[in-house]
DNA sequence: GTAAATTATGCATTATACTGCACATTCGTT
DNA sequence: AACGAATGTGCAGTATAATGCATAATTTAC
């Protein structure tokens, strides 16, 4: 499933960057209860609250053509 | 802004499997009227919503590391 | 071990995505 | 032009995402 997914890349990449929910939280806007959501993959964020985060990491979403 | 593009991307898409809104709705369950807002940019849709127009058209909604 | 920081959950409220219906506009065909 | 098909808009109701608060559980540092 899509969320899981790309809840782990938010947590991962979040990680990498040596950053905690609540900073991740902070500099998107977004709030803690509902990074919390999206990373634990739990939840169905909509583009903007998604985008949000990513724009923080340093990350874009894309669509693409399906692999498999 | 992401929604624009991605809304951009599903209509481009949509034309190249020659299908029509009505048909993305009904394959995907999602209603004509939302396939519209999302097609037009405007609008706010969930990844679940997104995700299920991707899969009708052969689509997968990525995370990757932003190039600019 | 324990205290603090970080991550997670329950519940209620607010904001908004999603929908259906009716109607309008645009597009293609004759 | 005139008709039907496809795409788009306004408005109202329903479903649900997003939030805050309080409280837990977990991890980290001392």
């Amino acid at each position: 499933m899509a969320i899981k997914k790309i809840g782990l890349q938010i947590k991962e990449r979040r990680n990498v960057l040596h950053l905690q929910q609540k900073d991740l939280s902070e500099l998107s806007g977004v709030s803690l209860r509902t990074v919390l959501q999206v990373e634990s993959g739990y939840g169905n964020p909509s583009i903007g609250t998604l985008s949000k985060l990513a724009d923080v990491l340093g990350l874009e979403i894309q669509l693409s053509i399906q692999t498999k």
